[in-house]
DNA sequence: CGGGATCCTAATAGATACTG
DNA sequence: CAGTATCTATTAGGATCCCG
């Protein structure tokens, strides 16, 4: 049986701590439409987080390489991002996952009801 | 543009709210290796889990159905668990997104490195 | 053995105000 | 426009004790 303890070194643990926050999947998904898009663009497109959350959430994606920055010098400033070559890469097994989330949740929302009604 | 601002009903805010959290795809992945478990083996395999997180990630788990769970009413008592076709049919897609991460690791662990340079 | 109940702390997220 | 700084609220997670 595999080590599951080495939080440091497990890539499993790793890959769920970059993605399994509450916003960066979001955020890889909605950059991948965009394409290019502008810091209050993707905040348009994403209402519900709040502006810090974005920041935080860029600021992770851009520190693995998986998001880049381009800063326009300017006065009222530009800043658009975009998917890297290794952003680009992930997304694919992202929306392996969503495809399977699209075709259970209706069943696991079912099954959640059920167990909830168990207990009572 | 896509709509990415109903979590309630957004999928993928769905199955990440289920796998994202700190010990759930672990779980699956020992399950999926070790087939029937009973509790204190699934313990022993991911020491560094509290019994309480245990508990609470595999309730969770059995609430989606992604995991069974089978009592034998017996002192002291027996309980064995083990994946569902849902979960089995989930488990394809995390080795995706894991398969990705032991490719990438290595390089995003010098990235975050350069970034945190960059700033001092 | 497999939890439940309780208490406590640390990490995360949101609101608000301010700025080059 | 694209943030930063600060403060507060919420939540996740861990430690400990208990019990059938």
């Amino acid at each position: 049986m595999k080590n599951y303890n080495n939080v440091e070194n497990c890539p499993v643990r790793n890959v769920i701590d970059r993605i399994g926050d509450k916003w960066s999947m979001l955020v890889l998904l909605v950059l991948e439409e965009g394409e290019v898009m502008r810091f209050s663009e993707i905040h348009k497109t994403i209402e519900t987080i709040s502006q810090k959350m974005l920041t935080v959430t860029l600021k992770a994606l851009e520190a693995d390489g998986l998001v880049s920055r381009t800063v326009y010098p300017q006065i009222p400033p530009k800043v658009e991002y975009q998917l890297t070559e290794r952003g680009k890469s992930l997304l694919p097994h992202l929306h392996s996952l969503v495809g399977w989330a699209v075709d259970n949740m209706v069943n696991i929302k079912q099954s959640r009801k059920e167990y909830a009604a168990e207990l009572s």
